[in-house]
DNA sequence: TATGAATGAGCGTTCATTCAT
DNA sequence: GATGAATGAACGCTCATTCAT
C-alpha cells in the first residue's frame, strides 16, 4: 500500500469527476436513452466494468451525474435565496446562475425534461428548487413587489420558464437569444411591479454577460 | 365472411383506440423508456404480436398514440388561434383546452417533455405549436394587450408553463389547484393589461369547469 | 350439402392447384427462406388460415409443392429412362425436360439447390432421381457409348450439372445460353464416344426447341 | 492489465476459430435456416450475447464463417489457376483441394448449395470461382487438352460437379468412395483429350492420399 | 484497480398455427 | 370454407452487471 487513504480518496473522487464529466457530455450527445454504461466509460477513457468501482450501478451513478450536475445551480439558487437582495433582484441573479449552468455543463438540459428515467433523482431535486423559489415569490410578494398569488404555483411557472430556456439553449441558440430570453422571462416575473430601483438595475452592467467563451 | 368489411373497421378502430388507450396508461406509469412492446399489450389485454396486426412497429403505434393524444388539443388550439377572439381570450381558451387534455389523457404529459426517443415527434410538434402561440402574441401586442415582446419568447415561456400544467395535473393535483394555477398563468401571461371587458371575463362562469370526472 | 362429394375433392384439388402455384411464385421470388404462408396465401388470394384447410401445416404444403413440381419432371424422367431409346438420346431427352420444366417452374429451381428445409424432401428425391439416372448410365455403359465408370457417381455429376441448369435459368440466362450449355452438357456427357447416328441426331430438328413462349 | 496486447489478440482469435467452427458444425447439422446465433453460441460454450463480443451480427459472423471456410479453398484454386501446370493437372490439383476442404469443414457444403440467406456472400464468391475456372479451361482449349466448347459453360459444370463431391462428403461417403468421384470427374472433365503423359499422372501417387485424419 | 469476456434478462419483431365467427 | 385476430415460440440484438485475471 504505497497511497496513503487520503490519497486514494482524493484519486477516487478525480475519478469520479471524469467519470461525471463523461456522462454529461454523453448525456448531451446522445440523450437520456442513449447513455449507456459503455459509452459513459469510454468518454472517461475506461470500459464499462470500471464504472462499478466507482458507483454500485448505473442509477447510482446517475444520481452522482445528476447532483454533481444539478447541485452547483442549487448552491447558487439557495444561496441567493437567503441572501438579503430584494425578490426581484433575486430571481434575475437566478435566471443568470441557470443561464450560465446551462452553458456549461449541456448535458443538465436532459435533466429538466423528461419524466422518465430520472423521475427518480427528480423527485429529490424538484421539490428543493420549488421551495427555494417559492420563498422567493413569498418575499417578493411581501415586499410589495410581486402581486399576492400562490408562491407555490409562481414557482412552477418560473421554473417551466426555465426548463424552456435550457430547451432553448439545447436547440443552439446564440447567446443573444438566450440573454433575451432571459430578459423576457425577467420583465414577465414582476412586469411593472418590479421597484424603479429594479427597472434600472435591470439595464445596463445589471445584467452580467454570460460567462460563455 | 360474416362480417361486412365496414363492421370490420370499426372493430379495428376500436382495438386501435384500446391500444392507444393501453399506450396512454402505459406512459404514464412507466415513462417513455418503460413503454415496452408487452406492456402496453398486457395493459391492453392483448400479447406484443398482436399489436402488429394494428400497427407496423412501435414507432408507428407511438406516432399514432401522438397523434390521437395530441392533435385534439392542437386542433383545439390552432382554432383558437384563427378564431376572431381577442387576444387574451384566446390564450385562456387553450388554457382551458390544454387543462380539460391533461385530464382526459394523463400520459400526454410525456410527450412534452422528454427530448428523448420522441423528438422525432415533438419536431414536428413544437413548432406548430409555437407558432399558434406565436400568433396570438403577436395579435395581442397590436391589439395593446401585450407588451410588445419578442412573440417567440413568449411563446416559449408559455408553452414551459403549459409543461407544468401537465406535471401538476400529473403529480396529482386537485382541480381546484390546476384551476387556480391556470388562473395564474393567465393573470401573469398579460398581467394587467387585459381589457377591463377582459378581466371581467376571468371570473365568473367565463371559466368553464374542469371536465374532469 | 348441395355439391356432391366428387365435386368437392374437384373443387379442392383445384385450390390445390393454385395453392401450389402461389407456392411456386413466391418461392422464386423470395427464395426458401422468404416462402411465408402468409405471402403464399396471399398470392393465392387467400388467408394465411385457410391454407390449413388444404394442408395439415407448412412443412406438408411445402412437400406437397415440391412433389408437383418435381414430379412431372420425374414422371418424364422415369418415362425416357423406361423407354427403349440408346442412352445418350435418353439423356438428351431428359435434359430438354429439365430444361422445359426450369422454365414453367422457375421456382423449382429452389428445390435443387439448398440442403435446408428442403432435405426431409430431397431425402425422398434425388434418390429417385439418381437412380433413374444410374439405369441410364449403366445401359449406355452396357450399349458401349459410355466409358465403364461407376453410374451412381455418372449420375452424381450429371445431377450436379443439372443444377447448375437451373442456377443458369435463375440468373436470366437466354434461352440460347440455357441451350449453349445444355448441348454442351450432352456433349460432356457422352464425348465422342456416341455413336455416329446420335451425333447427327444431335443437330437438327432432333433437338426440340424449348417449349418457353 | 495482466495479458499482453499480443496475448489478447491471440485469445480472441482463438475464440473466432472456436466460433468459426462451431458455426460450421451448427451449419452441418441444421443447415443455413437453423443456424441460430443461440445454436452457434451453445454449440461454442457460449451465451448468444458474447458472439457479439467477437462479431458484430449475424451477417458479420457468417460472412467470416464463409470467408474461413471458403477463402483457403479459394487461395488454392487461384493459386493453382495461376501456376504453369498444364490444364488437366490444376483441375486436378483444384479437385483434390476440394475434397480435402470438404473433409476439413463439412459445414462447408452449406455455402455451395442454398440461394438464400448467402447468396449475398456467393454472389461475391461463385464468380471469381468461375473466373479461375474458366481461366483453366481456356488455357487447357488454347493447349489442346479440352475440346474449343464455352469456357463459362464448363466451368459452371464444373462447378456443378464439385458441389456433387461435398454433397458425396455430407452424405457420410467413404474416403474411397469420395476419390473415386473425384478420379471420375476427373476423367470426364477431359476425357481422352488428355495427354498420355498426364494420363500416367492420373494414376499411381500422383493422387495425393486425402489428408482426412 | 482496470480489463475484457461472459452472462442473462429484456426488447422489438416475425411467423406458423389456432379458432371463433 | 374463409376470415382475421390472437397466440406463443423463436430470433437477432442490446446492455447492465459480474468476475477471474
Amino acid at each position: 500500500m504505497r497511497l496513503s487513504k487520503a490519497r486514494r480518496e482524493i484519486v477516487t473522487a478525480v475519478m469520479k469527476d471524469t467519470i461525471v464529466e463523461a456522462a454529461s457530455s454523453v448525456l448531451e450527445q446522445h440523450g437520456v436513452g442513449g447513455t449507456t454504461m459503455d459509452r459513459v466509460a469510454t468518454t472517461a477513457g475506461l470500459t464499462a466494468g470500471s464504472l462499478y468501482n466507482y458507483f454500485r450501478n448505473k442509477d447510482d451513478l446517475m444520481q452522482f451525474v445528476y447532483t454533481r450536475l444539478v447541485e452547483p445551480l442549487f448552491q447558487a439558487i439557495e444561496e441567493t435565496s437567503k441572501s438579503d437582495l430584494p425578490a426581484p433582484r433575486k430571481l434575475r441573479t437566478i435566471l443568470h446562475s441557470a443561464r450560465d449552468s446551462a452553458i456549461k455543463h449541456r448535458g443538465l438540459i436532459q435533466f429538466f425534461s423528461g419524466k422518465d428515467q430520472f423521475s427518480e433523482l427528480r423527485r429529490d431535486a424538484r421539490p428543493r428548487f420549488l421551495r427555494s423559489l417559492a420563498a422567493i415569490f413569498e418575499q417578493g410578494i411581501r415586499e410589495g413587489f410581486f402581486r399576492p398569488h400562490n408562491p407555490a404555483h409562481a414557482s412552477r411557472m418560473f421554473l417551466g420558464c426555465l426548463s424552456e430556456l435550457f430547451e432553448l439553449q439545447g436547440e443552439g441558440a446564440s447567446n443573444e437569444e438566450v440573454n433575451e430570453f432571459v430578459d423576457l422571462l425577467i420583465d414577465a416575473a414582476f412586469g411593472e411591479f418590479s421597484l424603479p430601483a429594479e427597472k434600472n438595475a435591470n439595464s445596463g452592467e445589471a445584467v452580467p454577460p454570460s460567462s460563455n467563451p
